[in-house]
DNA sequence: CTATTATGATAGTAAAGCTATCATTTTTGC
DNA sequence: GCAAAAATGATAGCTTTACTATCATAATAG
């Protein structure tokens, strides 16, 4: 298996030249990223990035047709990073309970590719998911995106830990919800943490990303190793 | 206590001239919910605002610096009115598990003002919440508008759940990011079965709300009323 | 009924978000 | 190694957005 062979597929209707094959393109990709990070997507544009990889405007939008769609790239490339990484560390894992407790560790924590072959730098391109991520489908054309396959790459990873869900709890009549909003969850707390630190009980001071692991884990195990008592004192809330 | 004492207060800072005052400030309120609903926050501008309201962009400028600060307003309002109606439906009640209930209705459902004294569509305005309600607080000036009080509405809100969360399980790790959790599902949970069916359980076809409160209903008693089987094989996920 | 304040009308500026054209490199296929 | 094709750079320009300023008029409050 060569290197090549782990590169990440991206759908193709996000770009109109590949950016992964060309210099300019991975420049592009690289310094977006960086920018991004700095700027927030609002203040980002193709005319700054441009004067910072010494190209032109025009240059860029023939990579992208503009700054949401470079966004949508990114995302993708994060989710099939991390989907990339959870197949790779619990494939060999038998126990289901073992498994989704590296999954979770996959979600919150971010590690790096080879930096020989890399031209995004990973941990930032996870500080532009936390801030802007769910930007790539809030908008009004999620829609006719949605058809065109944008969020495959979303949807197979949470689909991927559903399946994980329910080798734990096959029983479990949310696997896709708590799939889904673990994904969310992550991105939420690290943000709060740091931003608006009375919505969690994660401490932006300590170490944030192993306290959200924990928060994930303990979140999961109480919805899927329960015998719940709620069932007997009122049936509010179990179908 | 006059009707006027249910008018909800809104941090003064969001605006130059306060909206609610005027007949051109209602008047902006009104259409610019109407204008974001339809357009989503990227296409909606002041420009087609004043257009529609026959007025003129300098007058729109006259009470709120940009859109951005608009739609903090506007979500902030939502807030206001989600915490006034959990206290007005929670006070009253004595039984915890109850109160929880009923919070969680009101975090998924939209009831209207009366007709006669609002000027905004609370249905409209839960949808622009739905759809472009995390942007208020995803972007580059976070830091300095929580300085500024502008989230002392989801803080507090958050914080009332949170309350009572606690008179259900005083032990419960977490109050604060359940709480949140809560308020962030609600609204992922009616998005995604609108758009991305396949991240959640949730129907889009039936009753979405009746559905998203069942989720949230389930959750919340998992994580409350729960004897840990967890705690026993694996010690993963308890602190 | 005048003094203040709010609105309208109009204009203008800087930046964002593109598109087009053509010359110049760079790459590819033979 | 060379011709054809493709990618990039340089430049220009156009439309829209996001504001700000000015002054006249309308509404209102004391």
């Amino acid at each position: 298996m060569s290197i090549l062979a782990i590169e990440l597929s991206i759908n193709e209707k996000l770009f109109l030249r590949n950016p992964q094959r060309t210099a300019l393109g991975r420049k592009i990709l690289r310094h977006s990223v960086m920018m991004i990070d700095e700027l927030g997507i609002e203040q980002f544009n193709f005319r700054r990035l441009a004067g910072r990889i010494n190209s032109t405007e025009a240059s860029v939008y023939r990579y992208f047709e503009n700054k949401q769609l470079l966004l949508v790239y990114l995302v993708n490339w994060y989710w099939e990073w991390m989907k990339f990484r959870i197949d790779m560390r619990t494939t060999h894992i038998g126990d289901p309970r073992e498994k989704l407790k590296v999954a979770i560790s996959c979600i919150v924590d971010t590690a790096k590719r080879d930096a020989k072959i890399t031209f995004i730098d990973e941990d930032v391109l996870h500080r532009i998911v936390v801030a802007e991520g769910t930007k790539a489908y809030h908008n009004k054309e999620v829609d006719a995106q949605n058809k065109d396959g944008f969020f495959i790459s979303y949807k197979s990873l949470c689909q991927k830990i559903a399946d994980i869900i329910l080798e734990n709890n096959p029983g479990f009549p949310y696997p896709r919800a708590l799939a889904s909003n673990l994904l969310e969850m992550a991105n939420n707390h690290i943000y709060f943490a740091e931003h608006l630190p009375r919505l969690t009980e994660v401490n932006g001071e300590g170490d944030v990303l192993k306290q959200v692991e924990e928060l994930l884990v303990y979140f999961a195990w109480k919805m899927l190793f329960c015998n719940n008592e709620g069932r007997l004192n009122g049936n509010a809330g179990m179908p």
